[in-house]
Parts: structure tokens; C-alpha cells; sequence
DNA sequence: TGAATTGACATACAGGCTGCATGTATGCAA
DNA sequence: TTGCATACATGCAGCCTGTATGTCAATTCA
């Protein structure tokens, strides 16, 4: 179980190390879901033992913490790739929440950060978590959307949450089979009929 | 652990343990999660054996099914216990919804019916559960209303989806501790505006 | 009504999993 | 180079789940 190809310091190989638990972990959270997984078969998918594992991380659930926290980012990062200054407010707040959809559509992001992640980490966790990342920028949307006059003023926490909280479904009920475009107009127009 | 005061028939026997099963579960579900919960601790509080649990219910996760299929179908009797023929229908919308959130507010209702409930049975699950109950009226509310005009006329299914979602949150911000006024007006600002 | 069958449980067992304690080898620092 | 910290591997204790087996009361049926 020792890499012995390239001499690396113990930094270099503590980061790598994490990295594939991580990247393990994720795999089989997805696969077959955070109760469904085991350590033991996390370490082997890792070609580590159990040793290595609890080294890393105080618990299977603070690997869970890790894997949901590095999804999150790479969510909010593709979201913001893809935001256009050039739009009105209300058109970038719809742009916005049609390249949440999209981000979300990879595989195992629902099950990640809408059903596993709440009921492992709880919801307060989980606001954390993406009030660093994803709600920030729907919040500063809303915020220039009432600045600008182009919704009806209304308080701003409470807004974004529950916007936040019907994009969730969505991209759930999309990943589940349902009509993605009809989910993408009705949303939209909850957002436009704000104004 | 034999009950000699009464003489019961065996289908009296029955509902009573499958009752006190589903109720020492539900207590126990709420107060440290499905997955903090053991069937031994369940059997003792119900004043059993695993034997019994097992004879029962399939296995931990249909016990489980039963305790959220009877507490969704109670918010839902609760719900529409509270419902006024007599208003208009956008007003029933709104009405119905804090008849909503009042009913989440009671003990446990969140974390059953919204955290663990969703993670371990499945959204498609829950989906069947409460659109068996709570969501009905919900959809049959909003067709009431396109019907009269009071709202614009979209997708139902997927309208119906995201309100119910954006409740949803609303009832765990709520729990959580968040300013449950600003939530409801918040709420019927939404409902309102699609109007 | 008496025998056979079914139903309602209790008990015992086999595997698997989590977290920790312990052991070992390697990097690093004085 | 000597001593400590770090990165792991191995082994163990306890708990939990699901199932197989045994027992006694309720029900069915001849």
C-alpha cells in the first residue's frame, strides 16, 4: 500500500492522500448513498486502508463534510463562469438560475447537496455551506433586482431562501424525469411576475 | 414480555403492537434521527423485542415509511381541517399555506417529513406520500384559482412542485428560528404576484 | 370439541461496520 | 544522528441489522 514511484514531501502526499479519499468518497456516495457506503470499501476504492481514512478525517461524516463542500464549490464556480454583467437584473437573476439547473444536471449533485447533504449535515450546515457558495450570488441578484427597481421590494433572506428552495426541487424533479423546460418557464415567470 | 390483562383477538394484538412500534419510533426518529436510531432501542421503548419489529415491518426502513406516511397524512387532516369555502381563491392559496406551515411547526414534523424522509426513502417516495395528501390540495388550490383568473395560467405540475418547495423551506427556516412573519408575508407576496 | 395450522412474538446467531488503540516506518528538525 | 512528529496499517471492542429457529396462544376445520 506504500507509493514508492516518485519521492514526494509529506505535505505533497497528505494532499494527494485526501484527494483520493475524496474523490473515492464521492464516487461511491453517489453510487449508492452515504448509508449505503462503507469506510471499508471507501479506503479500498482508494487503494488505502481505514488507517489512512481516520487519519485524515475525524469521522466517516466529516469525509461526507469534505466531499459536499468541494461539490458546492465547483457548483457556485460553473454558475458564476457563466454570468453575463451585460444583462439586466432580471435577466441575470433567470440566466443565473438556468445555469444552477445546468450545473446541477451532472450526476450525483442532487443526491449530494439536496438529499443526502441535509439529512447528514442538517440544514444548518448545509445553509452554511452554500451561503458561502451558491445563495450569495442569487442574494446579490435579488439585491441590484430591487435596487434597480425591476421586483417589488421584499425581504431579501426570506426571498432568497425560498427561491433557492423551489430551484432545489427543480433540479430534482428534472433529474427524476420530468419536463426541464417547463420547469425552466415556470420559474421564470415566479421570477418575473416579482416585478 | 406478554400482555395476559385482556384477552384480544389476534387482529387487536396486532394494531396495538404495530401502533405502539410506530409510535415509540416516531419518538425516537425525531429525537436522534433515523440513522442515530437502533431497532433494539425502538423495540425496548415500545416495550418489545427486535423479534416483534421484525415480524412486523420488513425492515428498519418500512418501519420507518409507516411513521412519515401517518404523520404526512395527519398535516394533511390538520390542513384541511383549517379550510374556508367561503373565501376567494387566491385567499384560500395563502389561507392554506399558514394552515401548512402551522401544522410543520408541531414537534419532529420537519426532520421526518422533509430531512430524513426525502434521504432515505427517496424523493420519488415522498413525492407519492404527500402527493397523496398534502400536495393535492395544494395543486387543486392553484387550479381553482387559474380557473378564476386570480393567478396566470402555468404548468401546473411544476408550479405546484415549486410552491410547495418554497413551503417547505419556509417550515425549516421557520423551525430553525427565523422570523416566521416575515416568511408568510413573504410567501403570499409570491402567490399574490403570480396574479 | 379436539387436532392441525397459522400468527405473534422471543431468543440466538452471523455477518458487517464504526471508531479507537496500538504498532511501524518514514520525513523532518535540532 | 538523534529524537519527535507525521502517515499510515493492523487489530480489537462494541453495536447494529437481518434472519433462522423455537415457543405459545389464537384460529380453523374436520
Amino acid at each position: 500500500m506504500q507509493e514508492r514511484s516518485t519521492r514526494r514531501s509529506n505535505r505533497e502526499r497528505t494532499q494527494e492522500t485526501r484527494a483520493r479519499l475524496i474523490a473515492a468518497a464521492r464516487r461511491l456516495f453517489v453510487e449508492k448513498s452515504y448509508a449505503g457506503t462503507g469506510t471499508p470499501e471507501i479506503a479500498a476504492a482508494a487503494g488505502l486502508t481505514r488507517g489512512a481514512l481516520y487519519h485524515h478525517f475525524a469521522d466517516k461524516q466529516a469525509l461526507f463534510q469534505a466531499v459536499v463542500d468541494e461539490e458546492a464549490e465547483r457548483v457556485a464556480a460553473e454558475i458564476e463562469r457563466q454570468a453575463d454583467t451585460a444583462l439586466t437584473p432580471l435577466d441575470a437573476l433567470i440566466e443565473g438560475g438556468n445555469a444552477f439547473l445546468q450545473a446541477m444536471a451532472a450526476p450525483g449533485r442532487t443526491r449530494l447537496l439536496l438529499l443526502d447533504g441535509p439529512a447528514v449535515l442538517g440544514r444548518a450546515a448545509m445553509d452554511a455551506i452554500d451561503g458561502r457558495h451558491g445563495n450569495r450570488t442569487l442574494r446579490e441578484g435579488l439585491a441590484a433586482a430591487m435596487r434597480a427597481g425591476a421586483i417589488r421590494r421584499l425581504p431579501l433572506d426570506p426571498l432568497t431562501a425560498l427561491l433557492a428552495a423551489a430551484y432545489d426541487r427543480a433540479a430534482l424533479a428534472i433529474e427524476a424525469g420530468a419536463d426541464a423546460q417547463a420547469f425552466r418557464l415556470t420559474l421564470a415567470a415566479m421570477v418575473e411576475s416579482l416585478g
